[in-house]
DNA sequence: TGAAGTAAGTGCACTACCGTACAGACAACA
DNA sequence: TGTTGTCTGTACGGTAGTGCACTTACTTCA
């Protein structure tokens, strides 16, 4: 039986709940750590959990064609998986791909069905929530439709540093390519490029950030503006 | 005081209510004209009604920078306009645009909360419904991310056609240019190519479709994606 | 009849990214 | 110690798109 005292990290949309809701839906999660690499979804299958990250972050990966696959979303400690449940579907629109190894609490759908319809608290957090995400999909739409991939890169290196609660992590050109949507080499390229303006560095995967502030300014206003919806939706009280 | 017979058209997501829960809900609407190029709402600023489109269809247009906009989304009578509020937010993600001219049955904000709390299946069916509409969000990312604009225009063509019920409509390549994300000349010579074709045949924005099989196969997967997530989830019962 | 506005076509230099191929550097393991 | 696998760098021709400028064609309205 869990309580606020015993997980490591903690899960921002859990947090955000008044103290007792918080209290009652983690004495009926499980801690569960999640391996980099791991299918937790498939697009288009049913799926039987909920997941809340604390310490892990899960790319939400939409297919596109046979032979085309895009990164949607970067879940972390500030979001969950299994938001569809909101709207009573257990379909998954996405395929969920752990990203950075980690712990996360997880529930079993009709737990935290039974849950969601108990907190009211926690219904109005899930669904401004969810119209983050969506707001988030249109966003991250646009910005592969416009911007360069340094700028794209830029972006990823920054929402994927707000979750890995690190100055480095890990992650390889060829994921990174996969999930922007574009060749490996052209990461190479832009990887390089912020390399060399002393950003960031990177070392077989190992990437560090070196200067988040000349990262943000190297990023397109996507960044920003996805802070900025997160904020106004979720932030306030 | 509307009754289903005395509506122009139908909207196919209360069409598929209960007759009861229908006939409740078409009393609480009063039937609208939308023009053209009318803006039902803007991103990010609240909106106070909410649309069943009949024989009308709108663009969601998410503002992505400051001189960029993308369509992420098209509504006509198989869908709504106001969706956010089954999420319990009354602020626009995005621009809603009046594409095609025409009917739409409207509710004040209001008015469809009280509804929506009445009827479990109208709960149902938005529910499901913007589920579909996230999914397409998503597949129209992929879309314009990776295939050439002569498909993408003849995915929008199908999807505008479907929602237009007639062979023909007004759309200028002015339009198509801002919905699709490229330049004015690229669509331009990818209708060209389409009109060499004999897929299509247009005159100063009056487009006819001439050949919807030949269409179908010029455009992208992504036109029978959508067609079947909404079937799969809003098709059964 | 002419002017003004809107819609569509053409041309050209330029760039970001693609597909593919190959090579070097490092790590793990036998 | 060598082998294999993984990660990164480089190179090259090709193309779908960009930005800008200009032209042609049709429509409306004075």
């Amino acid at each position: 039986m869990l309580s606020a005292s015993a997980v490591i990290g903690t899960n921002c949309l859990l947090a955000a709940l008044p103290h007792n809701d918080y209290e009652q839906l983690l004495a009926c999660c499980e801690e569960t750590e999640l391996k980099s690499g791991e299918v937790l979804y498939r697009a288009g299958e049913l799926y039987s959990d909920v997941y809340f990250p604390t310490t892990s972050s899960v790319s939400l990966v939409a297919s596109i064609d046979s032979d085309h696959n895009l990164e949607v979303g970067l879940i972390g400690n500030e979001g969950m998986l299994g938001f569809s449940l909101i709207l009573a579907v257990d379909v998954a629109p996405f395929n969920a791909l752990v990203q950075r190894a980690g712990q996360a609490l997880r529930l079993s759908k009709s737990v935290f069905l039974h849950e969601f319809g108990k907190s009211v608290a926690l219904r109005r957090e899930l669904r401004r929530y969810f119209y983050v995400v969506m707001s988030q999909i249109a966003q991250t739409a646009g910005c592969n439709r416009f911007h360069v991939v340094e700028a794209r890169l830029a972006r990823w290196l920054l929402m994927a540093h707000d979750r890995a609660q690190s100055n480095q992590f890990h992650v390889t050109h060829v994921y990174l390519a996969c999930m922007l949507g574009v060749r490996r080499v052209g990461i190479t390229k832009a990887a390089n490029s912020l390399q060399k303006k002393a950003l960031i560095s990177y070392k077989r995967g190992a990437i560090t950030i070196l200067d988040r502030t000349g990262l943000e300014a190297a990023s397109c206003g996507c960044y920003r503006a996805e802070k900025e919806i997160y904020e106004r939706i979720l932030g306030q009280e």
